[in-house]
DNA sequence: AATGAATGAGCCTTCATTCAT
DNA sequence: GATGAATGAAGGCTCATTCAT
């Protein structure tokens, strides 16, 4: 006769666990049986609730994404006027954040970075629209710092050496690979923040050596 | 004359097209199947000359290490006593060659890069024996180049800094995401080279203010 | 209107299809797939069902066993204090119809004979819960009809006489080396029962003569 | 370049290994594969030299019958003419030490009982020719011994219950269900010939009670 | 005579999905 | 809205057999 939860818990239930499940498993090796089965659901309600799988793993990066979004905006809640340093250790904050808060985030992080490494082809369209707008607020602030002298190219090189130390720390979380002071289930906040300070510091050292490489090329 | 071309080049062939195949599409989207359909051999032939799916992997993943460790070793043939800022370029150079470097490697890299953001539970082993030693290896430069009064955190995310601009590039090969001057089949050498060069000169620039900020805090 | 039997109806077909076929072929030589078109079933169904082939095979020992035990309880419903040659007489009636009665139990009795001839090493659990209890109720009525003085060996040797004259027919049926009367798809009542009072007339003598020869040795 | 052994040595190999295999695991459990290994050949060997697992496990039938029988013959070297009561006693030891005897037999008593349990069905004709005239002379004493006046019916019964307590034992041996006296490797020739001797002395016993039974009902 | 390589048919199992209630 | 049953496509693996040497 069932236990009428009117629908939306349900369904709230589900996208939770798949986000736990995507997040553990990646989204090839999460089965829909073990989804429903975290969720005190039946194997159906994945289907009866998204239609398929593949619509399930879509909510769940867009809530993933829009959680992150919103509780970490990429400006860090500066004006654009800010300067270009400031920018750039505001978004390089909150990036980590995404990543590392576990407190707060659930596994949007770890979902965001499997995509990120891994994207399954069908997503590709929600996978563009989450990264790159982060590349693109990043590009602006890297123009910024290294002078509108820079090529193409280095500006590219740049925001990689970037934007790739905040990321790639997430693919070695949970798996045993980090210190022990990175790998807690929560990393303090007190731990982020001084990483975050030290891609920071790490970042403008090197991009100002980009920017003197750059002049003097001109300059001569 | 075709057919029988007596074990050695079935083998070689399977291990190949696995190569390939695990490179594209990851260890589990990986069909035996298509392994063999791409080796012009029968689904049977990998059994015969792996026993398993899994032991092919692993045979995949011993070959594609050995391979790019032969090539392109971790000292770029640099003796040890060689200064740590050429060192440091050193091995930059030969990580960026092992992933990018299509031509001579194959897909080496990519199925490194696959492994280090997912790794299979059951090949772990087979996955320290690869990036351990390369960790061991950059800690010693990075420790010759912030000095010895820096702290273990500090250490860490000065190696994750570093490592991560080299490897994580490869998560984004072949997949679109990537200016076209780095994501063409063969990467030209100008460019590797031109990306080692941005990624030292970057590193060893924020080397440098790691060092600097820890003597001014021990002389304060 | 077919199709939709809810549950336990497929699960029944099932169960029943495999007893048979796997009384007809043993454990190895069945198929799931044979079982499933048997019970005009999915190939997917034994394995919702019952998990594995191992399980379904399992469940259709233990239900073959509970079967055979309920219908011809090991007493024949005599009481303990009843006079041994009767209680042989009742077990011998018991085992027999258990082994040949098709009418009633299917193919329990083949099952049960071929896991005597043949025990499969994984269910071996399973078989000593079967085989077991049988022995030690006609291991007591031996030893009352021999007497106190009888070795080991003596009663082993009785046990064994006595039970395989019961189970040994088995073997033979359904494979045409029976002489008609036997080998009926359904034995009939009246001929079952004159094997019984062969068998129990036969063994009587027997057990009397090793009585005579064990009072005779220490007489002597 | 192979070492020649000159064919017979690898065919009297395979045939050895196949009968040791075909005793432990049965028919359909053996593998060539396993065959061709425990005779240090290769997979090829078994159909080069019986094309066929089928033809090899008729050659296996076949020599192990020939051996048995050749060592010991059913008469057990007993004139025809010698009373009924001996002849049953001779026959019953033959019998047994066809099947226990490992010592001098290998494992041919092991493959004709599971035959005897589970004929396989494409190789009838073989068994045919091994049980029947088994049985032929098993009939032909038992007559003698009870009598013109038995039914067809009665002669069956006896003829099961003399003869299925010789096979029966075969069933259980290896298979840790039998007292430690009989199941070692080699059961000593006392205990077969203690064995021997209490079913001949059952048997009688029992046989006698079927004649009285019968010369009652015809003087009556 | 003998062998290692290669093959294809077949088996058990998993899994996303659909159906009937 | 929710569910347990049912399904079929597909995957990895085993194995007797055949091929080329």
């Amino acid at each position: 006769m069932a236990i009428r939860k009117d629908g939306v818990d349900t369904y709230r239930k589900l996208l939770k666990a798949a986000s736990e499940v995507f997040a553990e498993k990646g989204y090839r090796d999460t089965t829909v049986a073990e989804i429903c089965r975290r969720a005190h659901s039946n194997v159906a309600a994945v289907n009866y609730h998204f239609d398929s799988k593949d619509e399930l793993y879509i909510a769940v990066l867009k809530n993933a994404f829009g959680e992150a979004l919103r509780v970490y905006p990429p400006d860090g809640g500066l004006p654009a006027e800010a300067p270009a340093e400031e920018r750039l250790g505001a978004l390089i904050h909150s990036v980590l954040h995404r990543i590392l808060d576990d407190g707060r985030l659930g596994c949007a992080g770890q979902i965001l970075l499997r995509e990120m490494a891994d994207p399954i082809e069908t997503f590709r369209r929600v996978h563009e629209d989450i990264v790159r707008p982060l590349r693109e607020i990043m590009l602006g602030i890297i123009r910024d710092l290294i002078g509108p002298d820079a090529t193409e190219q280095q500006i590219v090189f740049c925001v990689m050496s970037v934007i790739h130390q905040c990321l790639a720390i997430g693919f070695r979380k949970g798996r045993g690979h980090l210190p022990s002071f990175l790998d807690s289930p929560q990393s303090t906040t007190e731990t982020i923040d001084a990483l975050a300070e030290h891609i920071t510091l790490f970042s403008l050292a090197g991009l100002s050596a980009v920017r003197e490489k750059i002049e003097a090329a001109f300059s001569s």
